[in-house]
DNA sequence: TCCAAACCCTTGGATGTCCTAGTATATTGC
DNA sequence: GCAATATACTAGGACATCCAAGGGTTTGGA
């Protein structure tokens, strides 16, 4: 947004723990701070991109969760679960996804507690154009090389496993 | 966050992309997706760690921030600049701090348009004991190989410094 | 059978982030 | 010197996320 600064700030930070005798958690501190400034840049992004479809990426997550559900329809909680966010969010996103005559609420055929969510026709052609847009102009010009692209899938992917995300593998 | 998946939700959804016919760009997308997720994990611990301070991560960036100016001061222009947020974010986050009486506005000596921000006494203090738990809990068990930090840093600097947040090296 | 516990979704409140103005102060150019 | 432009902060609104609490539904043990 602003100008460029004319030195990493993060790099500074790390220099400033090493000053003050933190200097054995300093690169971890370095690495985790960057993983923050990083997804803040990418959800820029990738925000831009949705913009014009009316699309934030929390309702696109879902729109494309749906769009390969196999009967089209998932109900909430599973959602919610697949895409590791809070149950109110998935409740916001649908009421605005359901707004825009996107997705549609219906009652699961035998738990009376669930709420299936299914994409309308709408819906599934402009995850379409949304998915297409944004492999174009932010997966296809990451600017990560392929390699290191390799090797954050498989660092974070083992932090996420240790996390507590999943527990294939 | 509920029960652990069986099965890791992002290389699922690299699949799907691969099975769309979007192979190329589907590893960046597991990347990207997995920097997303990683930053949610992480920011929830950090904020878990802080809650017992009363403060939340963007209070206790703006309060770490302070506490390694020389002059103990900084214009609030200067501290948007730094952390790379939105100046009302740092209007936001002064506002709560002072009312917290862990910072303190004033004007700035020579531009009358300039606030500075100033850690009071108990806001040095929390400042360290804060980051202190923070060391001790997050970015001390961070569970990331020493090598992995390394990689991590240098990778993401790359990124960051394309980005436009930085001009140095 | 029946009631307590578990589960599912929604509402309301707190935070944070950004954007778009709007106000006030500085700086620049004629 | 004064008007036009630039800069700094704040106000209000849109979104998203989480937590706590509430109401409806199902399940399972006494």
């Amino acid at each position: 947004m602003g100008t460029p600064l004319p030195r990493d700030p993060i790099a500074d930070a790390q220099r400033n723990w090493e000053r003050h005798g933190w200097g054995d958690v300093a690169a971890p501190m370095a690495a985790i701070t960057a993983i923050m400034r990083t997804q803040q840049i990418l959800l820029a992004r990738i925000e831009t991109v949705l913009k014009p479809f009316g699309l934030t990426f929390a309702r696109y997550e879902l729109l494309a969760l749906l769009s390969f559900a196999r009967s089209g329809a998932l109900p909430m909680n599973k959602a919610s679960a697949l895409l590791q966010v809070h149950p109110t969010s998935v409740t916001n996103a649908v009421d605005r996804l359901e707004k825009a005559a996107l997705v549609a609420r219906s009652p699961h055929p035998t738990d009376g507690r669930t709420t299936l969510i299914e994409l309308t026709a709408e819906g599934r052609t402009l995850a379409k154009k949304a998915t297409a847009a944004l492999n174009a102009e932010v997966f296809g010009k990451s600017g990560f090389r392929p390699d290191d692209v390799d090797h954050l899938i498989r660092v974070l992917g083992t932090f996420r496993r240790d996390a507590g995300d999943f527990t294939e593998e």
